[in-house]
DNA sequence: TGACATTTGTCCGTATGTATA
DNA sequence: CTATACATACGGACAAATGTC
């Protein structure tokens, strides 16, 4: 795929800073040749980056950079994505069963009462520093082999390299809680403290629910970004 | 524009239920035909509706429509676009001000210090209970003439159309707060009660801040959809 | 299992419209 | 006013995935 390797490669040199903030990418033209491709090409590429945030284009004017703070927090990514590669990140593993749905979850996930489902509870730590208690579901028959294993590992990861599903779409819902007695204990912070709680909904294409997540995040603001 | 006349009309069939949950949309050469317009056009207004999370398609298969909460909550839309047409939205100005920017300000829009900043507080009621603590920062020369009376209306509407700006994209900044007692008393809720506090960046095109505002939400989740 | 038609995805060339400098 | 650069639109060709017989 053409232009994919365009946008890859675009968007690695805007990472790399190779194009100052709000300096303009050379013009279609100019990629067309650069590149050895159709404008169609270049512009399908040009879309992609457009859509991430990470360029803007005016009519007449020309094709512009943007700062990073507009694509950096636009996509979802993971923990493991986002963290830097010298920091060590580690989950515990505090609970891993295969239930049955009840009411509630049955609802959540649309699929009948009693359905199996795999269940875990994990705490995952920065440089040993508590920083996310998270609690998951997800339904059994979709994920035949997944082990205590997986759970301590990347689990999107898992969902896209291992089991080949392709994930469309994260819905979050953020809401504020305060720190009970356990909560604290477990996070190590003090007890009373205003933290967000945040609800994931992962999708696979054709509106699979793939993974409920309740989560708790310590000392964080979280960051998204809107397009008008 | 051809490909926004058929994007606006799928647009609302799809709003009006005219395809039920995941059925398909008849294929892009029907739609060819039933517009009276080429396949690159149909494609294009396909690739609005995708990014804005009202269908997904599949090669080989066909298009297919999302369920409601994939795209309600996926553009930013003000607190009037959101709230049904019976409720009643009142804002009552707390404060307004032109006052000069101190360094933290400065920083914030990357101007310098004592540029000219309007300043409003305003406390945002639906039928009649308060739901939004608001203060914003905007630079005075952007908004030459913002009034009182702007102040207390729909304020994205007013940059958009009396303005004719172009607003980009907003950047949020979710954290978790506790009510003291002054906040809990203009916001009629119990002392030590956790709220959500969001910072708010809006950015015209070409990376303008036009507007900085933190706003702290009672009794609210907020929910937000990130694209894989 | 394999062959086939269908449907979306990718890519090219070209022409014209429109905002900007 | 003019040249430039992005935006819109058309038509055609082939690739790749899917569903069906």
């Amino acid at each position: 795929m053409k232009y994919i390797k365009v946008y890859n490669d675009l968007k690695q040199k805007i990472q790399q800073n190779i194009y100052t903030t709000s300096s303009s990418l050379q013009g279609e033209e100019y990629l067309c040749e650069l590149y050895d491709t159709s404008r169609t090409t270049i512009r399908k590429a040009l879309e992609k980056l457009k859509h991430e945030g990470y360029i803007h284009s005016k009519q007449g004017s020309g094709i512009f950079v943007n700062p990073p703070e507009f694509y950096e927090e636009k996509n979802l990514r993971t923990l493991s994505e986002k963290i830097e590669k010298n920091v060590n990140l580690e989950n515990v593993l505090m609970n891993f069963n295969i239930i049955e749905a009840d009411q509630k979850l049955a609802e959540i996930f649309n699929l009948s009462i009693n359905t199996k489902m795999i269940f875990y509870k994990r705490l995952r730590k920065i440089n040993n520093i508590p920083k996310v208690l998270e609690v998951t579901y997800m339904p059994k028959y979709l994920f035949k082999n997944f082990s205590e294993e997986n759970a301590k590992g990347a689990v999107l990861r898992y969902i896209e390299k291992e089991c080949n599903y392709g994930i469309s779409h994260d819905i979050k819902n953020v809401t504020a809680i305060i720190l009970d007695k356990e909560l604290s204990e477990t996070l190590e912070m003090p007890e009373g403290t205003a933290t967000l709680q945040i609800e994931h909904k992962v999708y696979l294409i054709k509106s699979i629910l793939a993974q409920y997540t309740k989560e708790i995040q310590v000392n964080s603001n979280i960051r998204f970004v809107s397009v008008r």
